[in-house]
DNA sequence: ATCATCTAGTTCGATTTCGAACAACTAGTT
DNA sequence: AACTAGTTGTTCGAAATCGAACTAGATGAT
């Protein structure tokens, strides 16, 4: 049976490209998150933790923002950094200005080990995606995420300027 | 620091289509999942198996098959088909051939189910993804997609004649 | 100042996730 | 037949996941 093109079903196109993605991103995140874990015990969430903190100024965000940044709902991350803390990679800061917050930093230690995963994560992410795409591809593809992105961040949070992903993800 | 278009890093363009791409595969799934959990009782795993078997001749597979299909390891499918087995949306059926194994098939019920499930995961799919991208867009997503999928199949056994997925997934 | 309301992060607990080891069977070899 | 190797699916257990409820502090209104 042929499917409409009407808003209840996906045309024949839209479903082969949904099949793609999903065997896609399934495979991908998961292969990454192996790798990861097993050359160097971290989640490809701590990875996104570390780098981000790692980038960001002073080396510390506040939860929220590393959170938002990162979609991770809320006690995972709380999980998610102890398990680091304990590791020695990040630790706390107060925060003088908010009493009820704190900032997530990230150590030398952590500054290290990332340094070191840096070349698992990226020759995955290379192996996986973008050696089976040429230049041009890899810039479509990035665009097209983009705008995906930014269109899901206009309908989940209306109000935000759609700078970042500073708002949302769950609360 | 800018970074150069080594082997050991990601070029500004890849850093921003990785970004993005991690972006949309996480709250895409996470939103997709929460609708389907939240108005059906279904993972997106859940709906995964129920499609499969739905579109199966006879309704039914084996595991093996359903689970190289969706890529899910062993012990999960297992599981999330006792889960649906207590539900009656699926049942197990003898395998006359082959005395190890059994096909999983979908029952009246488990049919009724991913019927009334269709639409939510479709509205959902559109708009997360598909509204947000012209005609044209989408079929270059699927283009993209395609390549990167078989490009990892091809990568991770090599071996396959890559028509579909029957091959790997893990053991 | 007091109260209601909002926000930041944590704690709890039920469920999910999945690697490793396993039991049951098949297939191929001698 | 007996033995080895490979496959199918399950069990076990340790860890991850995350909604709901919570504590503590900020913010705004009266």
């Amino acid at each position: 049976m042929v499917k409409k093109a009407s808003t209840h079903w996906l045309s024949d196109a839209e479903q082969a490209t949904w099949r793609h993605y999903v065997t896609v991103s399934t495979v991908v995140s998961r292969m990454l998150d192996r790798e990861l874990k097993e050359q160097h015990e971290l989640s490809s969430e701590d990875y996104g933790i570390l780098a981000m903190l790692s980038e960001a100024p002073d080396h510390q965000l506040r939860f929220r923002e590393l959170g938002a940044a990162l979609r991770l709902p809320k006690p995972f991350l709380t999980y998610r950094f102890q398990r680091l803390e304990q590791q020695g990679l990040v630790e706390r800061r107060e925060c003088g200005t908010d009493g009820r917050g704190a900032f997530a930093a990230v150590t030398e230690a952590g500054f290290d080990a990332i340094e070191a995963a840096a070349p698992t994560h990226v020759a995955g992410v290379r192996r996986f995606i973008f050696d089976h795409l040429d230049d041009q591809e890899m810039h479509l593809l990035g665009e097209l995420m983009a705008k995906i992105s930014a269109g899901i961040d206009a309908d989940v949070c209306p109000t935000t300027t759609a700078t970042g992903a500073e708002e949302c993800s769950d609360g």
